[in-house]
RNA sequence: GUGGGCGUAGCUCAGCUGGUAGAGCUCCUGGUUGUGGUCCAGGCGGUCGGGGGUUCGAGUCCCCUCGCUCACCCCA
């Protein structure tokens, strides 16, 4: 048992039956996406390690401790993707995509890598769905892009959904509100709990989430972001309400709201299940419009988001999948003429499966009944075939298997 | 990285204060049922996560280790 090899910590085979429902969100995407001009795009599943050190940030968890970097042969560091957005923004100055009509819509389905300890919902290869607008700073971005991932958790069944709002304003007022928040925090710093008080530095923000009696007391008299937005981003913020509003999405402006990595400004947003335990997490996203430039482009803006599809399967989203029927059941043993007669049925449009496992006559019906098959066939010793209708009951007897197809493909009664 | 819980057949689990491994489900076979989902019988399947120790004897006790899981940090 000890030398029995599993998948790697954090990692998960998915499961034939689990496959429907990741195909259904899958189709679901789509559809959402592609109806609102978004085109799919596929980046490699490894980057230069500089690409997420400039684009995440190299303050942020992601750098510091959660990526999967590797040498290859040629001595490159090689990086595999946390998350998507950077490569996005990477393709689209590597392709010229700035002179291509803007904004450029684009949309992303695969596996990431995070190295953390897994827990519910949080694995170390998990697959997101995300979509990125380039190359506008309208508001109507922002709204859209959280009108479309609320969209979709709506309509693939995602249950106990919050989505939360927030606006981080630009670097320089951030910058200034953070200070703000730190001296406020250090003129209390006797009456915080210690974790918070070890955190001024690090991330004061965090003040906001403590129950501690002390520290909610100071948190009471904090500054708010809200109060340090320049006007323009003030007024940026109000318009994207304002559109939430008219789509009839239900928010929650959340002032404290974090987000982990360093691109973003302005909008943010999560969008939180209670379906799920401590990493209620199912997407998230917000506008960055200095991470394009950052990695050497064009000064360009950016929105988009990310949805983890484990969390959206665990908070209820997993579509109702019918198998594809099976039409035709032949029994063994398998021989030349059984192995033509289901190759034929197929080239008819049937769904017919073969006997591969050397069954007897009530293993054959069993198997038959488990794959819910409508009809039976099985060679007699003269090479005459029976065929029975499982639905109906009826059994005939046809001459040979190109009479077996002819009869299936007139069904249903024989 | 840290902490809690857990590791016995493919799956779900039982195994009392240590005595040398069980049940249900699944799968296969035979019988029964109108040649199939019922019922009956049988079979396949485990070096009890691994290593060491205590003991006449350990799945049961002790130590170490690996793994799973939940939680912290942070988030998908």
């Amino acid at each position: 048992m000890s030398e029995r090899i599993q998948a790697p910590r954090g990692t998960q085979d998915v499961l034939p039956e689990q496959t429907a429902a990741r195909a259904a969100l899958e189709a679901r995407a789509r559809e959402v996406l592609e109806s609102a001009g978004y085109q799919r795009i596929e980046t490699p599943i490894f980057e230069h390690t500089e690409l997420f050190q400039r684009g995440v940030g190299e303050s942020t968890d992601i750098v510091q401790k959660e990526m999967y970097t590797f040498d290859d042969a040629g001595g490159r560091s090689l990086t595999l993707r946390p998350e998507g957005t950077a490569a996005v923004c990477r393709a689209y100055v590597e392709h010229g995509m700035h002179k291509l009509a803007q904004p450029v819509k684009l949309w992303y389905l695969g596996p990431f890598f995070r190295y953390e300890r897994a827990q519910a919902g949080r694995y170390r290869q998990f697959w997101q769905i995300g979509a990125e607008a380039l190359g506008s700073e309208d508001p109507a971005v922002d709204a859209e892009a959280i009108l479309l991932l609320t969209t979709l958790l709506t309509d693939v069944g995602a249950r106990g959904i919050t989505v939360k709002v927030s606006s981080l304003g630009r670097l320089e007022s951030r910058a200034e509100y953070r200070a703000a928040l730190q001296d406020h925090l250090r003129r209390h710093a006797d009456k915080l709990s210690e974790e918070v008080r070890n955190r001024i530095d690090l991330n004061p923000l965090r003040a906001f989430d403590s129950d501690h009696p002390g520290t909610r007391e100071v948190m009471a008299g904090a500054p708010l972001l809200r109060d340090f937005l320049d006007a323009e981003d003030a007024q940026h913020f109000s318009e994207v309400l304002a559109l939430l509003d008219a789509a009839g999405v239900a928010y929650k402006v959340e002032p404290t709201l974090v987000r982990g990595l360093d691109y973003y400004v302005r909008t943010v947003f999560e969008i939180h299940s209670s379906e799920l335990g401590a990493q209620s997490a199912l997407g998230g996203g917000g506008r960055y419009d200095r991470l394009i430039a950052e990695i050497g482009g064009p000064p360009t803006p950016g929105m988009g988001w990310a949805a983890g599809i484990e969390r959206i399967l665990l908070a209820g989203g997993a579509p109702p999948h019918a198998a594809p029927p099976v039409d035709l059941y032949v029994a063994g043993p398998v021989g030349p003429t059984q192995f033509r007669l289901v190759a034929d049925a197929r080239r008819a449009g049937l769904g017919a499966q073969l006997d591969l496992a050397g069954r007897s006559m009530k293993g054959v019906f069993k198997q038959a009944a488990r794959l819910d098959a409508r009809y039976v066939a099985w060679m007699n010793e003269d090479g005459s075939w029976e065929l029975k209708d499982r639905q109906g009951g009826e059994q005939i007897t046809a001459p040979d298997a190109d009479a077996v197809v002819r009869d299936v493909l007139r069904g249903p009664g024989l």
